[in-house]
RNA sequence: GGGGUUGUAGCUCAAUUGGUUAGAGUCCCGGACUGUCGAUCCGGUGGUUGCGGGUUCGAUUCCCGUCAACCUCGCCA
């Protein structure tokens, strides 16, 4: 046995103790004479303390140490006099006057030190990431990591719910993201598919009568990352049988007030606020709004068919929207620069042609470049509807919907977290619903289902199934989201069951049954041995955890993450392999590589 | 695939309008100090300014290309 106690865990009461702790020298002070070490484990830092004319030989040793060897030091646990108590330690009421001192094993210089007040870059941390892991936040992190997915194990454990492993080798569907293959040696030329979600594999278990199922599951995406966006990621995946979507959405609130419970010390009252999909687009313009703060989209269209301001009436009029946000108190923090910059942004970022803005004056009137445009009926108009206060910033966007949405949210969170609307610790959960079930894709000339070609329609609007473009665009899907802070942490729907709707949905998206069996045949088969009505959601974890931690980037919440070109800077992968491996596979890359010029 | 930001010592950063020997803190090495806790003090090692071109008498600085990290649009549920 190493040590007898850890470094976080000594107080006054093991006043008298004589112990043994191991851990990473995390500074080392001389003082010629007396000479303190504070290692550091997991559970925090313990200061040792080395008396030269103790132990002139030990004394000898400590002085060899350096940042991050690591060490085991025995000794007795001492009051620190007074004066010398370290109140931002939790160890800080004690010392260890060391007796014996082994080092385990010395450590080269270090890249960079854990417990350096400058944090090194994302780079650095990332190619070193087994010292980046050492650093405090990191390990709180992964700690409340584990806390969360515990807290979920035994949610789903008392609620019946059983764990099953479903495959990471599958087979590639065409629906969704695009997939990471892994070539199959035994099969020449045929490839596995990595899980996008085990979707499939948790409806089966539902035939199979695992009425109650949850997982733990790695999921892979080859798409473009971001911030919130890792090539491989875990969900927490649920699935129920029996049960519709209020079902769903009642034992997944009851996690998350569990989750706040447990993680946050918070109460939160259920049921969670809920909104649909179409309110979330008209008020906030994303389907996953950030309810923290309000700058609600209003919708000015109708007005803007009177003015003479011909960029308003001619969208308004050929059927476009134009549509505005009122940030509250803000005409004195941003002058005519500053809104060029937004107008520029949002120009870049999402293709807007431009920004129509109003300054509120003292008197209640929109004034501006464009005011002069408008009637004085119109402004009085524009400002009623936006309900106006002197000082208000109002920013107009208008095009078509999606544009408009697009602009006025990018506004609207960008500002709010500039002019920090909201409080950074508030948890702010709700529910959409009613999302739209299919939407047309121009490219392709065809429905294209928004979530997977297995969800259910609301009941209510299974005869429009068989109606035109018109009501097959108004047809609502039996899908739900759970959405944290303006992200999306979870989503799920109900699945259909009944076959002959199943082949209506084939039928809409141009697939006939023999096509989707080809596609899903397991899948499809499957649902003609009884299957239950069912369905079920997923979380994603990393998410989850992110907004836990209160950080704004998955990387900081996985142990070993990617960079944004799906790297590892750690270990080198992807990396090319031998010639060998590929012709047991049977694979050639086509890849051209560029002689190096003399 | 597009747009943007960044890249200088192991790490974190600085360097005037393009100017002469590229600095500081920290780490590391050596020394001093008997109560520090981001110890302090003295001395020292350490540089392909990401890489490749170009402009210039002269480039860390300006231009072009390229690589990498990050942010983002497209993409992704």
């Amino acid at each position: 046995m190493y040590r007898t106690k850890t470094c976080g865990e000594l107080r006054a009461a093991n006043v008298g103790e004589i112990v043994t702790i191991a851990g990473w020298v995390d500074s080392a002070r001389d003082h010629s004479g007396v000479f303190f070490v504070n290692v550091r484990d997991r559970y925090g830092k313990t200061q040792t303390v080395f008396d030269a004319a103790a132990d002139a030989a030990l004394f000898e040793l400590v002085k060899t140490l350096r940042n991050e060897d690591v060490v085991q030091i025995t000794g007795e646990v001492l009051a620190r006099p007074e004066g010398l108590v370290n109140p931002n330690m939790s160890t800080g009421e004690i010392e260890l006057k060391a007796t014996k001192l082994v080092v385990l094993n010395r450590s080269e210089p270090v890249p960079f030190l854990p417990s350096a007040p400058e944090i090194p870059s994302e780079e650095t941390r990332l190619k070193y990431r087994y010292i980046d892991l050492r650093r405090p936040e990191m390990q709180r992190v992964l700690t409340l990591r584990h806390r969360i997915t515990k807290t979920l194990r035994d949610y789903f454990d008392e609620n019946d719910f059983l764990e099953v492993e479903t495959p990471i080798l599958g087979k590639s569907t065409p629906e969704g993201a695009r997939d990471y293959l892994v070539p199959s040696r035994v099969t020449q030329g045929a490839f596995y598919a990595l899980p996008q979600s085990p979707q499939l594999y948790k409806q089966l278990l539902m035939i199979a009568g695992y009425d109650r199922y949850v997982q733990v599951a790695r999921c892979f995406r080859d798409e473009d990352l971001r911030a919130d966006r890792q090539p491989e990621f875990t969900q927490l995946d649920v699935e129920m049988s029996f049960v519709e979507m209020e079902d769903v959405i009642d034992i997944v609130s009851k996690l998350v007030q569990r989750l706040m419970k447990e993680v946050k010390g918070v109460d939160i009252p259920l049921p969670l606020p809920r909104i649909t999909y179409d309110e979330a687009m008209e008020r906030f313009g994303h389907d996953a709004p950030d309810l923290r703060f309000g700058m609600e989209l209003k919708d000015v269209t109708d007005i803007a068919k009177t003015v003479d301001f011909k960029v308003f009436r001619s969208v308004a009029e050929s059927g476009g929207r134009v549509r505005g946000i009122n940030v509250k108190n803000a005409a004195d923090k941003f002058s005519r620069k500053d809104i060029d910059g937004l107008t520029a942004w949002t120009g870049e970022q999402f293709g807007a042609k431009g920004i129509v803005w109003f300054k509120v004056d003292a008197q209640g009137v929109l004034t501006g470049s464009s005011a002069k445009n408008f009637s004085a009926e119109a402004l009085e108009a524009i400002g009623k509807k936006l309900e106006v206060e002197p000082n208000d910033l109002l920013l107009f966007s208008c095009g078509d919907f999606n544009l408009t949405c697009r602009v006025l949210n990018g506004l609207r969170r960008r500002l709010a977290a500039q002019l920090k609307l909201y409080d950074p610790d508030e948890m702010n959960f709700c529910w959409v619903v009613k999302f739209p079930m299919f939407h047309w894709d121009e490219e392709e000339n065809r429905w294209v289902a928004e979530h997977h070609p297995f969800t259910a329609p609301l009941v209510e609007d299974l005869p429009k199934l068989d109606g035109g473009p018109e009501e097959i665009s108004a047809i609502r899907a039996q899908a739900y989201d759970l959405v944290l802070n303006g992200f999306e942490a979870g989503g799920g729907t109900i699945r259909i069951h009944d076959p002959n709707i199943q082949n209506k949905v084939f039928g809409l998206l141009g697939m006939t049954r023999e096509q989707a069996k080809e596609q899903f045949g397991f899948l499809v088969d499957a649902l003609q041995f009884g299957a239950p009505p069912h369905g079920g959601l997923a979380l994603g974890l990393d998410r989850v955890v992110m907004l836990f931690a209160g950080i704004d980037n998955i990387r900081d919440c996985i142990a070993f993450p990617k960079t944004t070109k799906a790297s590892d800077l750690m270990t080198g992968a992807p990396a090319e392999v031998e010639k060998k491996q590929l012709d047991e596979l049977a694979i050639k890359s086509t890849v051209v590589k560029e002689e190096p010029k003399p």
